[in-house]
DNA sequence: TTGTAAGCGTTATCAT
DNA sequence: ATGATAACGCTTACAA
């Protein structure tokens, strides 16, 4: 617990580095470069931000001090007095879904070229948390605010969007210049995984829900529900089951359906999550997939390529919208017009779907 | 682009609730607060630190000028004059890799009880974009910093940690009040997993490993190799593949093994990512799991229950260990001891193991 | 080009 | 119990 690479209590804290003077480390403070370089503080600051130009004679000495002592601007400092932070709010529903993994790298790695520091936190689907995130956003001044996802009402996110310019990911909202929505084309990409399906021949086909408190979980089920109507097959409620976007509530749902509908020849699930679950009950079950059935996701998560066999599923290109989102949300900071076209959806078609004969019924569907 | 929703430029941005006054907003500022109830500034943030006792009446006095301004503190303000951020720095090697995920989970979740916000970031597997994040957070005043997989070396580490106490998950170093490990045991594990393909009657198993400059990879690498030799069936070179702790990798390595090794009735693989992609060149090969090949991964990733079949795996407590984590850098930070022992990794057997005669060779245990 | 000085919004140390 | 007042470390007019 003790040893003798620690600072004496009170003693200032400075790194053993080669080049540390006496009066390294984190507390060293703009003044005091200032002083050893025998010029003022603004001086200072000027080289530091670029302010404007200096005699390069000063530059050097100032230079050569701030790297002699390791200095480090305090950022707090910096923001108090500038009024800036360059900080981004980014609010997430759960750091750790893998779903919003890469949206996460997008963000980050676009906000990283104009200097931005995102400040990732997770509301846990949780409209109380949520709320009290975005307060903390307002707490730190953070410049910007990317929501992932937000479920809060419109006048809320309106309100919060006067602290600063505001993005919300997956839904449209009355679009204003501190107030923006990147819609995804969650109704489109699921009526083409539904095309598919039928297409393949495929006529009894079950539908595996989201949440239904969720803009897209309702998007993806109108997109099923149009796909069927559009080619005559009409809509069947018994075809369709409830589930929550996560593995467990596809497991359950794909238990009943198959007990309620053992005809049915193919399963579109509101997203991968949920096809993982149902791929297990399947399993579980001797149904073979996509022999027996054939079986679509949504979100094509990083995992889904590695399934097996591999899903077939509607992609988001979560990676670029990530960073679209970050672009946006760095242009409405520098009061530039942006523009925000839906995302479209493509899917993927992999090896859980299978070609049926038109108007076979169980029995030959099988192999 | 411009609706009326947006404040005029200059005009102070104030939220449209209820209670709003003229003045409120982030803008607001403890003064204000001050004089519109009546006290001085010192009163009100001894109200809102709880630092002393105030009159019932001046208390109440300055919660009504809190609520009807809308006022919130600037933590900016606050850090800067207290000297405290509360804020831990947790460097990732990627924000977007599921194994990371469960880790930050625990950690937001077990450092928001003692009031803590968490700033992830992460270095992208790269040694200066991991020290330039070390920068950051030292430019940021965090008050502690977590590291997941640290690939400095430890000198460097120790420099870091004389800004901030600082915790490494997944590794041992030279413990002192300022720097601390959080040793995995990865070596038991591995030894254990291979215990298990053992006992089942495997005699030759294959082992595709992790990148060979991380700690943790050689470890399971030698607990693979110590149950082998602890058995007496000897390491074979040969039945060795190098992989990236990456699903592609896990594809190329298995596609090697299976050309150079066809009787081989197992594999381990040094993490769960590589085991999903071994499994796929065997979806690909026709090899089948169980029955063909016993498959055994490492960390048991969420999505690991849901392979077909579930994957047997070695289980990492990430929720708990990001837990442990955060609550191990608060004591440091509060000059607390601390004691973390190694944790305990535990076997998950499921599905893709099975036994098979103690020395049968490839062609009986085709099923 | 450079320096002086006044903030930025808090906390914390003294007195009272 | 409460109020002045001096930091905290930086930016930014305003002067020179």
């Amino acid at each position: 617990m003790t040893d003798g690479t620690n600072e004496t209590p009170g003693a200032p804290r400075v790194p053993s580095g080669q080049n540390a003077g006496p009066n390294s480390g984190p507390n060293v403070t703009l003044e005091e470069i200032a002083r050893a370089a025998g010029v003022s503080p603004s001086t200072v600051s000027r080289i530091l931000n670029g302010t404007a130009r200096v005699l390069p004679e000063k530059q050097r000495a100032v230079e050569e001090a701030i790297a002699r002592f390791n200095y480090r601007p305090n950022v707090l400092a910096r923001s108090l007095a500038s009024g800036r932070t360059e900080t981004i709010g980014v609010l997430t529903q759960a750091v750790s879904s893998p779903f919003y993994a890469e949206w996460l790298r997008g963000i980050e790695e676009a906000l990283a070229e104009p200097g931005f520091t995102p400040i990732f936190v997770s509301s846990r689907w949780n409209v109380v948390d949520e709320k009290a995130r975005l307060e903390e956003f307002v707490a730190r001044r953070v410049d910007g605010i990317i929501l992932l996802h937000a479920q809060l009402d419109e006048p809320t996110l309106t309100e919060y969007s006067r602290y600063a310019p505001m993005l919300v990911l997956g839904r449209s909202v009355q679009n204003g210049m501190a107030l923006a929505g990147l819609p995804i084309d969650n109704l489109q990409g699921a009526r083409d995984a539904t095309r598919h399906l039928i297409e393949q021949g495929h006529r009894e086909i079950a539908f595996i829900a989201g949440p239904s408190n969720h803009e897209d979980a309702i998007e993806r089920l109108d997109g099923y529900r149009s796909a069927l109507e559009e080619a005559g097959i009409g809509f069947d409620a018994d075809l369709v089951e409830q589930g929550d976007y996560l593995e467990t509530g596809g497991v359950a749902a794909m238990e009943r359906l198959l007990a309620r509908r053992p005809s049915l020849s193919a399963v579109f699930c509101a997203n991968d999550q949920t096809a993982y679950g149902a791929r297990l009950t399947m399993f579980r079950r001797g149904v073979r997939v996509p022999e027996d059935v054939s079986l679509v996701g949504f979100d094509d998560l990083p995992t889904s390529s590695y399934m097996t066999p591999p899903l077939t599923t509607v992609r988001q290109p979560t990676y670029e919208i990530g960073r679209l989102a970050a672009q946006g949300i760095v242009q409405m900071i520098r009061k530039q017009p942006v523009a925000l076209s839906p995302i479209p959806l493509t899917l993927v078609t992999r090896e859980t779907t299978r070609r049926i004969g038109p108007s076979l019924s169980k029995g030959d569907q099988r192999a």
